[in-house]
DNA sequence: TACCGAACTGTATGCGCATACACTCTCTCG
DNA sequence: CGAGAGAGTGTATGCGCATACAGTTCGGTA
């Protein structure tokens, strides 16, 4: 790994110019065969790789597009470790827990790796970025510098700063529905999810009393999902001011505390939560107090998450395409880069709502 | 996004030199501070954002470090999808089935979170590689020109690749131990998890007649831990050629074959399984055959994969420290970009042995 | 045999930034 | 009041590659 071989130095090697050995590599089929394959051989003997930097400068695109994550876990409390010291194998009885704090990031999971997918597809590599620490300009500026094209979960930067990202590359804001920026759009139907699923409880189960658990406020997911709520209520002519809605946060502590409220004035025929954590959260408490589900409430989701599909009973939820929304973020930068002149574009993805046994009257064909 | 700014653009804003530009990002307390404001200011006016290829060119270092993984998902039906056009809503029953195909995927989820984390502790930005298609070198080389570093999950490239690119930037294998080459290796106790696990199996719960399922041949993880599960045989004075090993492939659908050609020739005492998927197979099959596990026979895994945490019984494993396979990559690293003269290091990392439900005599104090 | 175009290959240049070095001020001190 | 020391800034150059353009070679044709 002395100093890294660069084209003069095989350039040297085989007897020829840099631009035959740049050629052999860019465009092989406009070099002879003997030439071409001279050169191969020099590139082997000196080990030589081409410097991404050199290229992206030469050819202004770097052949990267980007992900960028809000803070996936939180790492406050992430130390320094020296790896050459390490203990071999500890011993322990493993209590069972909730786990709710790896799950989270499922989510993020699934979307780096439908990006991944896609950005392959189309040729390019794909660089992670994850917001955390003080300064969120300094961090993406830096991944802005480094890329073709940066796609962000909503919400992970301040607007300002993308406008000043975009000025550069084209910017894709996945999962979260703004309109009033110029941005590019992927996101998913949370409204038309939700209020299908709300249709099947209120006329294929015939529930009328449904109470709505939503999840923290001013979040347009969380909007797109009541509002799908409360359209389904108005079809049937259910007036939802009469029914309860409870505040939550999405996370499954919340849903105890829920649970314990609903129980305390009176368990409705069903509770549509916002998503599936609370869900979760609900159902643990309404079995430690002897309430049966579905038997005496229907309760149901909003994610897809895999503890629903491993629950008992297992989860009614609507299924959000996580991995196609890594794709389609790819996709929709694709397809900017190619044309940057064209119409700004918001591509909204299909949900599947998936009936289980947490919504009465299931019953598998199979 | 017309043609990007340039520190010459930003120069001739704010009425400076590009030098001076260029001093405002690296070293601001070069500059006096009312010059650098107005650089700053100008830097915002143009929505200035650097070039990371001409900054790693003319630094001779870019600031990435690289993570290469083979195909994570098999996905040779992925089809080109024009994401503009699609449906709103499908509604389904979904049907409880295994589910094994997503969670292959936890394992490099969790390497590449760690892995992520790691390198922005230390100040660099993760580039993803993943090795799927036709041509490995090509894959490698273009990656292995982007960053100063890159870390591979063995068994992903070739040797004589590596060996290719390890000329030019440091190689870090993840995972799969070959004393055989001269890079950097990160690797978890395989050998001395089995071994506590198989003492404790046979120490404490007292089995002599515990069977191995190995996983497939030739491979290091495989070797290790049937190293260790021989060493305890050896130690309790067990002849382990008395015991029969069944040959699988880490596949939950070998061990279901497995689970059936072990009824058939008679259940030992304990099912000693090289990985979690075989085990949870093996558990499958013999549930529906009336055989009560642990009450019956123990079966016990490895790898710690969530399954293994939410299955009935909860499955006795030895939990891989995943995400610090990745940590500890990043860690290797950037010990050997800082002193690139240093002797080959090796870190393995401590495993815990989880006892749960399949194992008999679980008895939480709590 | 001389000439022409196609197929190849070489030369020269610029991509955007970091930085060594030179230079200009502004103070401070003798 | 002049010299020296910093502090601050500008100039010039190179990083490694892609590529436009110029130049060369070669086979075929008149």
């Amino acid at each position: 790994m002395q100093k890294a071989a660069t084209v003069y130095d095989v350039a040297a090697h085989a007897g020829v110019s840099i631009a035959t050995v740049s050629r052999v590599f860019r465009r092989p089929d406009d070099v002879r065969v003997s030439t071409r394959e001279n050169v191969l051989a020099s590139v082997r003997a000196l080990g030589y790789v081409p410097s991404a930097s050199a290229r992206g400068l030469a050819a202004r695109r770097t052949g990267v597009l980007g992900l960028y994550f809000p803070d996936f876990d939180e790492v406050d409390d992430v130390v320094d470790v020296d790896f050459r010291y390490s203990a071999n194998v500890r011993v322990e009885f493993d209590i069972p827990d909730s786990g709710e704090a790896r799950r989270q990031n499922l989510y993020f999971d699934e979307v780096l790796r439908g990006g991944e997918l896609q950005a392959w597809r189309d040729g390019f590599t794909l660089m992670v970025g994850v917001g955390r620490g003080s300064n969120p300009i300094e961090m993406v500026s830096d991944i802005a510098g480094r890329v073709d094209g940066l796609a962000l979960l909503a919400g992970s930067v301040p607007n300002d700063v993308l406008e000043h990202v975009s000025r550069r590359i084209p910017v894709v804001l996945i999962a979260g529905a703004r309109r009033d920026d110029n941005f590019d759009h992927v996101t998913v139907a949370n409204s038309e999810g939700m209020h299908a699923l709300a249709r099947h409880v209120i006329d294929d189960l015939g529930v009328r009393d449904a109470i709505y658990v939503s999840g923290p406020k001013h979040t347009p997911d969380d909007w797109d999902r009541h509002d799908g709520f409360r359209r389904a209520l108005a079809e049937s002519d259910i007036d939802a001011e009469s029914l309860p809605v409870y505040h939550g946060d999405f996370s499954r502590a919340r849903g105890r505390e829920i649970a314990t409220e609903i129980v305390a004035s009176g368990i409705p025929r069903a509770i549509v939560c916002a998503n599936d954590q609370m869900a979760l959260g609900i159902m643990e408490v309404l079995q430690t107090r002897g309430i049966r589900v579905p038997d005496d409430t229907i309760v149901t989701g909003f994610d897809g998450i895999e503890e629903g599909r491993m629950s008992t009973p297992r989860l009614t939820t609507v299924q959000q395409p996580m991995a196609n929304l890594g794709r389609a973020a790819m996709w929709v930068m694709r397809r900017r880069l190619d044309d940057p002149g064209q119409p700004r574009i918001a591509v909204r993805l299909p949900v599947s709502v998936l009936l289980r046994e947490s919504s009465e009257g299931f019953l598998p064909s199979s």
